[in-house]
DNA sequence: TCCTTGACAGATT
DNA sequence: AAATCTGCCAAGG
């Protein structure tokens, strides 16, 4: 059922924690989603509900239309970005490898 | 049914 | 380092 996968985006994104980002790439891939486009037209389309500023692209810049709520939503949950950019080294969401994935046991 | 569009990513040039 | 090309999947015209 494709429906569960689009559930399951969904309920990746709002595993991600505040004051941390995560890539379409990694959402994607978390979720188990084909491809990283799907991501963003989820999101487009049912991301209202979502925390859908955590989401940048590969490089740690947001999508264009968004650049300016998302760094200033970012911004107010600690995450500084560098001029356009989020240092994804730094606020990248990653499982962490003592304790399970963030999607709590979802699999 | 074919073509275009879109909150993307990775490889090439 | 930046611009370009290709592959990717789904929805709408």
């Amino acid at each position: 059922m494709d429906d569960e996968l689009h559930e399951r985006v969904r309920e990746v994104i709002a595993s991600v924690p505040a004051g941390s980002v995560a890539t379409y790439g990694d959402i994607a891939s978390v979720s188990g989603a084909p491809s990283p486009r799907l991501i963003g037209r989820i999101l487009s389309e049912d991301g209202q509900d979502l925390p859908w500023h955590r989401i940048l692209r590969a490089d740690g810049t947001p999508a264009p239309h968004l650049l300016d709520e998302q760094l200033q939503r970012l911004r107010a949950e600690g995450v500084i970005p560098d001029g356009q950019r989020v240092d994804l080294r730094k606020y990248r969401w990653q499982r962490d490898p003592d304790n399970d994935a963030g999607l709590g046991g979802l699999f």
